[in-house]
DNA sequence: CATCCGTGGTT
DNA sequence: TAACCAAGGAT
């Protein structure tokens, strides 16, 4: 093994690293309890996301589900709401399809073994560890972004971390630096140190525990490192949105529907939307009409009739693969309208597959006041033109 | 192995 | 400001 590699670097390393830790971890609620339960969510919570948006998450789910059984229990619906703004929604759906696992295979406790852990829905190679180290303190490592980055630094290692073997040379390396014992705190000093000083673009060197051995540091190279291959950018989908006001029985109501079980957002309230013809021309609202239109007729096929009241607002949402320009344009139910349609229900059935395109279609639609968003689950993009909508209809 | 899967903060 | 990126997993 090379000299950077060598013993002495490596306990070096762990050493300095985990005295670091003992002065500067930061106090964040799920150290503050040993419960392996709280320790699985907040790693769940934590994939791709800040602590500082994971903190106020946690604490509502832990308070809202103090027990596995109590996740286990409950509605889908409920561990969505909870989950709502947090992104990455099956995180969320599978947590409760291992809650449900863990009650039924392991008499409702977390599992200590690998193989059962690893076994758990939404759980892979990093959570393992994390799991295993951080609730059972057991010498298992706990490989994330932040790991390969400081491993990367520290001991100059070029391989591109998007790739699965990279991951593989990691995991071994931390394995081996785990000090007897104290795995736990080694593995979260690890990335807490990636998380504080050695971020990706401006690390802090100068404050760094292990600067004097950090093979990238001494090369001038740390701004280098980790070499990671780019990520595509997302594709752009332009799309038209309904905001349908209710009459009669249903006035101050909008309708919204539920998205299909799989895929993007899958089983999330949504407005209704369809694919733009074309992208929208920068000159303004020339097209709004056809657009009206087109949504006015994609209503008409699941039974909903519409007079259009005009646009409403725009809106950009950027998931990690898409980039979602909307157009909301309001209409107003024609209840009459609706109701002499009856006689047409075969015919809306078929023309509601043609007009999906491809799509899977969304079965469920429900016409909601503001008050009834406390129980939905919505991503952000249509909480905020909801929010947006409901706050003007509360002043006028 | 590449793509799908959200959202918000940082530089 | 437009990338870039964050305690990844499933397929």
């Amino acid at each position: 093994m090379e000299e950077k590699w060598s013993k002495e670097s490596r306990e070096y390393f762990s050493t300095e690293l985990l005295s670091w830790y003992e002065r500067s971890k930061r106090d964040l609620p799920w150290r503050r309890h040993r419960d392996p339960y709280y320790i699985w969510i907040s790693e769940i919570m934590l994939q791709q996301t800040r602590v500082d948006t994971v903190i106020p998450y946690f604490h509502r789910f832990i308070e809202r589900f103090p027990t596995i059984s109590s996740l286990a229990e409950a509605p889908e619906e409920d561990v969505l709401k909870c989950w709502e703004g947090l992104g990455y929604y099956s995180r969320a759906r599978n947590l409760q399809a291992a809650a449900r696992q863990v009650m039924e295979r392991h008499g409702g406790k977390v599992p200590n073994d690998k193989a059962s852990v690893s076994a758990l829905k939404g759980v892979g190679p990093y959570t393992t560890g994390a799991i295993l180290s951080i609730a059972f303190n057991q010498p298992e490592p706990a490989v994330d972004g932040n790991v390969m980055r400081v491993l990367s630094r520290y001991f100059f290692i070029e391989e591109d971390i998007m790739k699965t073997g990279t991951r593989a040379l990691m995991e071994r390396l931390a394995g081996s630096l785990i000090p007897a014992g104290r795995a736990a705190d080694f593995n979260q000093a690890l990335m807490e140190l990636g998380a504080l000083v050695c971020t990706p673009k401006a690390p802090q060197c100068l404050t760094c525990p292990v600067m004097a051995h950090c093979s990238a540091r001494l090369e001038g190279a740390e701004l280098r490192l980790p070499v990671k291959s780019k990520a595509k950018p997302p594709r752009p989908e332009y799309r038209l949105v309904a905001l349908v006001e209710g009459e009669g029985e249903r006035a101050g109501r909008v309708l919204v529907r539920r998205r299909p079980d799989t895929g993007l957002l899958a089983r999330m309230w949504e407005l209704p939307h369809v694919p733009a013809a074309d992208k929208p021309g920068e000159g303004a609202g020339v097209a709004d009409g056809s657009a009206m239109n087109r949504l006015a007729g994609a209503l008409a096929e699941v039974g909903t009739y519409v007079q259009a009241a005009g646009p409403f607002m725009a809106a950009e949402h950027i998931f990690s693969h898409i980039h979602w320009y909307l157009r909301v344009f309001r209409f107003q139910e024609a209840a009459a309208l609706s109701a002499l349609a009856g006689f047409a229900e075969m015919a809306v059935a078929e023309a509601r597959e043609a007009y999906n395109e491809g799509e899977q279609a969304a079965e469920e639609y429900r016409w909601i006041t503001a008050e009834d968003m406390n129980d939905l689950a919505f991503p952000n993009v249509f909480l905020k033109i909801l929010s947006q909508y409901f706050a003007e209809q509360k002043v006028e």
